[in-house]
This record gives C-alpha cells, sequence and structure tokens, in this order.
DNA sequence: GGGAGGCTTCGGTGCCGGCCGAAGTACCGG
DNA sequence: CCGGTACTTCGGCCGGCACCGAAGCCTCCC
C-alpha cells in the first residue's frame, strides 16, 4: 500500500503531548481503583475507609486514590463531619464503566489454561445472587432486568427491533400501570437506553425510565436489596405485582 | 515490605487477584496505545509502521504495543506478506473508545492555565475539517453527523424523545428514498443507536443504520474523505442529494 | 478538654512497564 | 540468491506510581 502518508506526514504526533483518553483509562487502569468504581457502581455513597477494607488496601493508599478519581471527574465527593462519602459522578460515569466491565468479561477467560482459581462457597454463592438480580448504578440488572426488560419487549411497551425506545403504550404504562411519574427527557440523559448485561450478554431497560422503575421497586418493597450489596431479592408483593403488572407468573421460579 | 497479603476476609479482596476492569483500562492507559486507537477509529486498516509513525515512536515499541492490542481483542489483525494490517476490532469496541474519548474530552482544560498549546495552523485547519464532518467508525460524526440526525428527527423518521429509534417512516426512507437496504437486526448490533459526538456533544446516528448511511454517501460520492484521514468534506452531488431528501439546503452554508 | 475515630500528608521502597537500538526473522523483488 | 523492506525479539535503561507506616489534622463524643 502506499506507506508515504503524503500530506499528513505532519500529522505525526510527538510522544510527550497528554492523550485524554489514555489520562481517564489510567484512572481505571489500577486493580485498587476499579475495584473502588466497581464496588460504587451500587449506586451509593461509600466512605473512604468502606472503600479501604473492601479492597484490601491500608487507608492512606485509599485516600489517595480517591483523591485521584475525584479529581479526575470519575467520582464525586461529599464530606459530612468526619466522614468523607464518595459516589459515581453521574449516571454517565456508571455507564462508562459497566461498559468496560462488560467487554472486559468475555477477555477474561484468554490469559491462560491455569487460570481460574477455584472460588470459596461464599464467593459462589454472592455471585449466584448477583447473576439472579442486581441494581447496575440506579437500574435492574441480572436475570431480573432482563426478564423484565423482556416482558416490556413483549407487551409493546418497549421497541427494540429499530433501536432502543419505550413506545407510547409504555409511556402510558409507567404513568397509569406502574404509577410511577417519569420525568421529561432531560437534555443529556435519554428516558430508554439499553445496557448490556454482563451476565446475561443482553440488553436490559436503562436511563431514566430504568431508573424510576428499579426506585419504584425498591421504594415499594416489590424488590429488596440482600446484604449491603448490589444484589436484590423479589419479595412476595413484588411477585404478586410484577405478575399483575407484566404476566411474570414464572418468576418464582427463576433460580437464585 | 512484610506487607503480607491479607486472606479473603469475607467481602474483602486480596490485592493481588486481577481486575478485568483493570486490565481492559490499562491497555488504553498509555498515550502511545491510546493514539493508535484514535488513529483507528477512521475504521480502516493501519500497518504497524504507519502507526508508529504516526505516533513518533520506535517501531519495535509500536509492534510490542499492537501484539498486546490484539490479545487483549482491542484490535484485529490480519496478515499480509510482510505487512502487518490492524484495525479495531468491532463496533463495540469503537463505541468504547468513542465513548471514553467522549468522556475525557471535557476534563481537558481542567489541568491547568498555562496547558493550552498554540496549535500550528495546518493542525487548526484539521481540528476545522474535522469538527465539520467527519466518519466515527463507521458512521457520520460532526457537524454533518448531527445536522443529519437532526432532519431526520424533525422528519419523524427518527425517535429521541423515548430513547433512540428509527420509525416506521424512518425504515421506509432508507429503503425507499435513500435506496439503501438495512440488514435485518442482527442479534448483537442495534439497528439504530446514538452516539455521543465529542465536538458537538450531542448524539449523533450510529449503529447499523448509521453505518449503511455513511457508506452509502461515500459509495455514492456525495461525501468523500480528505485526504488520508477521518475528516470528510461533502460535494456538488452530495449538497444536491442531501437537499431533495432532507431538505438540508443550508448545507452549503456551514463552516469549514 | 481529653480522647478516640476517620482521614490526609509525607518519606521511602520496590516493581512494573514504556522506551530504545541492535540483532534476528520473514517476505518480496530483481 | 541477494539485497531491501517490514516486522519481531532481546537486553538494558529509566521514570512513574502503587504501596506502606508514621505522624499530623480535623471532627465528634464523653
Amino acid at each position: 500500500m502506499p506507506a508515504e502518508v503524503p500530506a499528513v506526514h505532519d500529522g505525526r504526533m510527538t510522544r510527550s503531548t497528554p492523550v485524554p483518553l489514555a489520562t481517564l483509562a489510567g484512572l481505571l487502569a489500577d486493580g485498587t481503583r476499579a475495584r473502588f468504581c466497581l464496588a460504587l457502581l451500587d449506586g451509593r455513597a461509600w466512605t473512604a475507609g468502606e472503600l479501604a477494607r473492601h479492597a484490601g488496601v491500608a487507608l492512606s493508599t485509599a485516600s489517595e486514590h480517591l483523591s485521584r478519581l475525584v479529581a479526575g471527574g470519575i467520582l464525586a465527593e461529599e464530606r459530612q463531619g468526619r466522614h468523607r462519602y464518595v459516589r459515581l459522578a453521574g449516571p454517565q460515569v456508571a455507564q462508562l464503566i459497566e461498559d468496560l466491565a462488560a467487554h472486559a468479561a468475555p477477555t477474561a477467560h484468554a490469559d491462560g489454561p491455569a487460570g481460574g482459581r477455584p472460588p470459596t462457597l461464599r464467593a459462589a454463592g454472592a455471585a449466584r445472587a448477583m447473576a439472579a438480580a442486581r441494581t447496575c448504578y440506579d437500574h435492574l440488572a441480572g436475570r431480573l432486568g432482563v426478564t423484565i426488560t423482556d416482558a416490556l419487549t413483549r407487551h409493546g411497551l418497549l421497541s427494540q427491533d429499530t433501536g432502543f425506545a419505550l413506545t407510547a403504550d409504555g409511556l402510558a404504562w409507567f404513568e397509569g400501570g406502574l404509577r410511577a411519574a417519569l420525568p421529561p427527557a432531560t437534555g443529556r440523559r435519554p428516558l430508554a437506553r439499553g445496557c448490556l448485561d454482563w451476565t446475561e450478554r443482553r440488553h436490559h431497560l436503562a436511563g431514566t425510565a430504568g431508573a424510576v422503575l428499579c426506585a419504584t421497586l425498591l421504594e415499594r418493597g416489590w424488590v429488596a436489596r440482600i446484604g449491603s450489596g448490589r444484589a436484590l431479592r423479589v419479595t412476595p408483593p413484588g411477585h404478586q405485582a410484577l405478575a399483575g403488572l407484566l404476566g411474570l407468573d414464572d418468576l418464582i421460579h427463576m433460580p437464585g
């Protein structure tokens, strides 16, 4: 091929110029910082100490990492007394991290044949619970998330064949069926978007509508958090409500 | 130095366990590798030598970087004789890099007051051309991309208020108006999705429909690449065609 | 006010990885 | 076959950064 690169020979870059993309990626390129961000995908605010313990590093180390993440716009901090609460800076950052995590998972098995550690029983149980139902920042994920998304699609409330959008019926369902107010589409954040589920490898509902749905279910006690993590379980009233609203009778038979 | 790695204390994690997210991010966390990826966002295949020259590093350095990016699933390689052609592994990777770049751009000005280098005239011209019209992997971006996306929306061919999806009229427009066949929605890739434009800070049309649109315009000579980069210009027949198809008469007055 | 808890700052250490040039390998053309 | 071209592999150098413990700061509580 033409190896000459005619006029664009000038497009050469000096090695020293910083690349914003690399700077941002660098923030997530450390194991400890990545663990912080993944933990914070539960959408809540953690203290520095909690994160340090979670990741198994000294408090001083965690503190420095948090400062860098805040400075880089990944996290937002809120100081209350002697606590430093920290959370993801917003839905867009959460989406970015989810996307990265979704892309990273498939390549996890590619490193070597002897790479797989046998997980502990505890860890296996936690993983099963996460796969069954969890939050993904502010919306539902796991089998529950995609099951609900599928049901919405089946009932013509959500259209996925030419993109990803609520239908007119879907809007009506939120207001009249679920009885939850959808805030008007606010500039930056779409009402509905697909978020790639990294356990199911399918899309589940995200965006404002996904957040409203998740908040509503939590608020009414239809789903509840298991322990302090991201994992969820559907409560008995939740089963009843979802059966009535979306015809999800088979939810009970979901293992997990 | 004594630093014994603590045992897995409940939800606590050992420092040594690798985090896939961090591994993936690490691939993009280097300036040179990031430059490679950004260059490859033009959707075409580059040789190792071209990329080395583009980034201003030795060939040996580039070679090692490419091997890592390929091993990590970011790039796909194709060896032809003594050439090693390399391209982005697919639309999903391209989207990921675009998203990261879009998030990284806003923080670019945050480092310092004296940070801004006065760009050369050449570079300024190239940047203006890129801002006016460019490809974003396999679809249109820049002012041209969002202008077309807006026109599609205005004509009711694309719906953005409850998500991001082509309407029935939009489907008909592709087939009957543009006369370009849309492949059936193939599992993984949506027909239409919004891609955040990092110069316009708005969404433009991506997904299969975006790719078909871009390919069609290039194929018919309605837009043409400027030099060997991602920048595009609208040709005279292109102006005429876009005016007829979408009522874009004012395209001529777009500076750039 | 004293003490305890949560966090930050500061030196210091060690490792990881990006870089190069030189030597080696594969492919192409004459 | 021989030279040139495109790329890869190998040492070796060097900077950056993740980590820790200790000391300091701030805030809350008794």
